[in-house]
RNA sequence: GGCAGCGUAGCUCAGCGGUAGAGCAGGGGAAUCAUAAUCCCUUGGUCGGCGGUUCAAAUCCGUCCGCUGCUACCA
């Protein structure tokens, strides 16, 4: 069996993420791994993921917090850590790009990158502030925009009149951080990447990837490609990073740190790094990442269309240069699976404006598998879509509550009743249950193949619809009916919908795992969680007559109007 | 300003060259095991406007309008 390879674009540590964040890599993510697992087997799936660290605005949020930066990354690692664990997501590792083993392995590449002449030394021109003792990228330099006059411009771009701008344009220039006007311009040298060389050697793999990859992912690429690739800066000025070693450029960049979208991708590694010397095995993360033992690795990554042209052209220009000079190569990806934006009511998130839902009040409101199925039905596949507090309680209440978690307590409840809590014995399959099993080789059949082909959103209508399915077939055998004239028949009919729930409980698994685990432990079929491959009949047989079951609490209650209406006041969805 | 994406039933979206689809909402019926939960049937659209290509266009091309995003030392 040949292994995947899954990564996750890595949260930024600058606070808590939001929804949009969520279901624009990790979740989806999850999912994936969690249906390969499944099919492939745990040991055949490497999940990793981990907080990207370093940077100006993490700097900065530290600043604010009166933290030291390495104590407020460590802090919102954490806290990044416990959220995801909180909405079940399954990384085998979840790291820091600011890892030792991310440290060397950024080094390594970039020595590498040095030796095959990938890289040079520039003077570059930056604002420097003297009373935050700091160089400042553009956005933080503020001022008033020569084009439209609005004087909280900023120095790259004026956000009222939209022109794209240059510090020097500015009026009257000042800290964004401090608010002071003594700034000036200084000389600095930085490293670059010479990815402009990489242009032709782009195209071709991206333009074999078209059609393959999502439509965002590759024309995203292209327009790039399209505009002419500069070769780009991949080092800065600050504290907090990986240093650029002193061999590379005879020192002349000592006391600087690499861009933080350099070492970022880079922790796809790093952390797998991370992963191996967990589990005391410092080698095996080479088997991920280095050929030929990783020839059998298929990579995909996921991520929000932002992070499209880090992975299309940085990362990949890194790797392909590094590879030029490397005795064994590094693997470079083989699928990026690219997500549009999650709006909320139409307009975007954001974290600067507390506009939209973050992941911690997510579930302090409710369990994470409302979250789950909600975005992972509504995922922003091929364009962008939006949260609505009606969209989501309706979707909630229908799906969830009155399809999935009615069927289950319908059917325990009743064979509870009349059977009594084990699974009952007699009577024999009849046309229903044919057809059943028939409709249900078909359904299964969609579902898996949408989760192959990473198309969630279908994925989770074909889930629904055999969700669908399982109440349409309680509605014709209704045992509740045949009970009183044949319980024989009632007793199969029952007999079959039990398995009925396994089945669902394992189809359901990667999206709605906390349900599935429940489901699972009620029917006391733990050990029955294989996707199934055969036949559907045979699935639906698996639980034999004398197993004991249990009825689960409900399992979804339903989001009242008021309750809708509470949170948008909460949350400003009331426009 | 440049570039990209989007505009399909009341809502959220699929379809992307061959007589308009799904889910929800709305309407009618069945059932009564169940969280008044389910199941069946059903009303809704000249596919943003205008031109063009084609035997045939939501589907390809041009143009206009509207919305959104990107524009690379913020990630």
């Amino acid at each position: 069996m040949s292994r995947i390879l899954i990564t996750s674009a890595l949260p930024y540590v600058n606070g808590i993420k939001h929804l949009g964040n969520l279901v624009g890599s990790m979740l989806p993510a999850d999912v994936f791994a969690r249906y390969q697992r499944l099919r492939r087997g745990a040991a055949n799936v490497l999940f990793i993921c981990a907080t990207d660290e370093h940077g100006t605005p993490a700097e900065l949020a530290a600043l604010d917090e009166g933290l030291p930066i390495a104590e407020y990354a460590a802090k919102y690692h954490d806290i990044q850590k416990r959220i995801g664990e909180g909405f079940g997501l399954s990384f085998d590792h979840f790291g820091r790009s600011s890892s030792p083993q991310n440290r060397e392995t950024t080094q390594e590449l970039a020595r590498a990158l040095w030796k095959g002449g990938h890289l040079e030394v520039r003077t570059t021109r930056q604002v420097y502030s003297n009373a935050d003792k700091r160089f400042l990228p553009d956005r933080y330099v503020i001022g008033t925009c020569p084009h439209c006059g609005y004087d909280r411009a900023r120095g790259d771009q004026c956000e009222n009149c939209t022109r794209v701008l240059d510090p020097v344009d500015l009026i009257e220039p000042r800290s964004a951080l401090s608010g002071s006007p003594d700034i000036e311009i200084r000389d600095t040298s930085h490293l670059f990447l010479k990815q402009s060389a990489f242009s032709d050697l782009l195209r071709a793999w991206i333009e074999s990837k078209k059609g393959v990859w999502s439509h965002v992912v590759t024309s995203i690429a292209l327009k790039w490609l399209d505009e002419g690739l500069r070769d780009r800066g991949i080092t800065r000025d600050l504290e907090w990073g990986v240093p650029v070693p002193d061999d590379i450029a005879d020192g002349q960049l000592k006391g600087k740190v690499f861009y933080v979208w350099f070492d970022a991708p880079i922790e796809y590694i790093g952390a797998t790094r991370e992963w191996a010397d967990a589990r005391g095995e410092p080698d095996a993360w080479e088997r991920w990442w280095k050929l030929p033992e990783a020839d059998d690795v298929r990579y995909v990554e996921f991520m929000g269309k932002d992070n499209v042209p880090f992975h299309t052209v940085g990362f990949p220009v890194t790797i392909m240069g590094a590879n030029r000079t490397a005795n064994r190569q590094w693997k470079l990806v083989d699928e990026i699976k690219g997500f549009n934006w999650l709006n909320y009511y139409g307009g975007k998130f954001s974290t600067s404006q507390k506009r939209g839902v973050f992941m911690d009040q997510a579930l302090e409101i409710l369990p994470a598998d409302y979250w789950r199925w909600y975005l992972v039905a509504n995922a922003p596949e091929s364009a962008d879509s939006s949260f609505t507090w009606e969209h989501f309680a309706a979707t909630v209440n229908k799906d969830l509550a009155d399809v999935l978690g009615n069927f289950v307590n319908r059917v325990l409840k009743f064979a509870t009743a009349k059977f009594g809590g084990a699974i009952p014995d007699g009577g024999a399959a009849g046309p229903a249950e044919h057809d059943l099993a028939a409709r249900l080789d078909k359904l299964i059949g969609q579902y898996t193949l949408h989760l192959e082909e990473m198309q969630f959103r279908k994925a989770a209508q074909e889930l629904r619809a055999i969700w669908v399915a399982a109440n349409e077939y309680v509605a014709v055998a209704a045992p509740w009916t045949a009970f009183k004239s044949d319980p024989a028949a009632a007793a199969a009919s029952i007999r079959t919908a039990i398995n009925l729930i396994r089945l669902i409980a394992v189809l359901s698994s990667p999206i709605v795992p906390h349900t599935s685990a429940a489901l699972l432990q009620a029917l006391g079929a733990e050990d029955l969680a294989d996707w199934p491959t055969g036949p559907a009949e045979a699935e639906l047989a698996r639980l034999a007559p004398g197993h004991p079951f249990a009825v689960p609490p409900v399992m979804f209650a339903k989001l009242a109007p008021d309750a809708v209406e509470a949170f948008e006041k909460r949350f400003g969805g009331d426009f």
